[in-house]
DNA sequence: GTACAAGTTAGAGTCCACTCTAAGTCAATT
DNA sequence: AATTGACTTAGAGTGGACTCTAACTTGTAC
């Protein structure tokens, strides 16, 4: 797969995916002997597991990590379960926050809706 | 109440204080005569406010519409309210997809526990 | 009245996550 | 063989939301 049908699979355009290898995201592409990337079915799977991660609000630099982690093999399995238990963690405190809020927009939006009628 | 209390009570610098003030979501705050700002309790409610609506991920931009409107006074408690319902919707929508995010993430976690104990 | 902490301004710098540009090479089509 | 579009790199630019600096004035505590 070259990089326009990889970026159109994965929805990312072909800077963010030169950028995420930049970064460290992407790792060891296979290239064609004059330079090109060729990308596997594999490398979709880890862009949308990334892009899952980065729509959760995990930071690149914390992608990262378990991206550093993944490459270097099973043995690392235990830290990165550790390390998506946190975001897990973090996920559910702030989707309480947000929640809250929520319900608070909705009390001020019905506040509203008196004041109008009246 | 001056800068230092109001910047403790709000949780802002004041750095941020008088960024939000250049940028329009602060208006007609009071001044000494030497021109140190005064803060009243209906600032601390209203900066309150706008740090809910940034909490719910709503863009400064936004915030500064809102801001606009409510300057202009009671007419536009409709427009108001809209912009409100607006975001409220944009906000559960993401509710939902952050959900759906934590349960995958919560398989993927599962999945590395079956990995690890066998 | 003298420290010194806290306030003021305009404007520069930072961090994140892209996003784009320039200058050049490669691939597909006619 | 020539055109056209996609690819490559290094590096500059962007936008959002701060965050800090410099140079100066004001307020408070002794």
């Amino acid at each position: 797969m070259n990089m326009k049908e990889f970026s159109l699979t994965t929805g990312l355009t072909s800077h963010t995916v030169r950028y995420y290898e930049k970064i460290g995201l992407l790792k060891n592409i296979e290239r064609t002997k004059s330079g090109h990337r060729i990308f596997s079915h594999a490398d979709v799977i880890w862009v949308e597991f990334i892009t899952r991660l980065k729509d959760t609000g995990m930071p690149l630099k914390q992608i990262q990590q378990y991206a550093e982690l993944r490459e270097q093999g099973d043995h690392t399995a235990t830290d990165r379960m550790l390390l998506l238990e946190d975001h897990a963690a973090t996920l559910e405190a702030r989707l309480a926050l947000e929640t809250q809020h929520l319900k608070k927009l909705h009390d001020k939006i019905a506040y509203y809706k008196t004041l109008i009628s009246s």
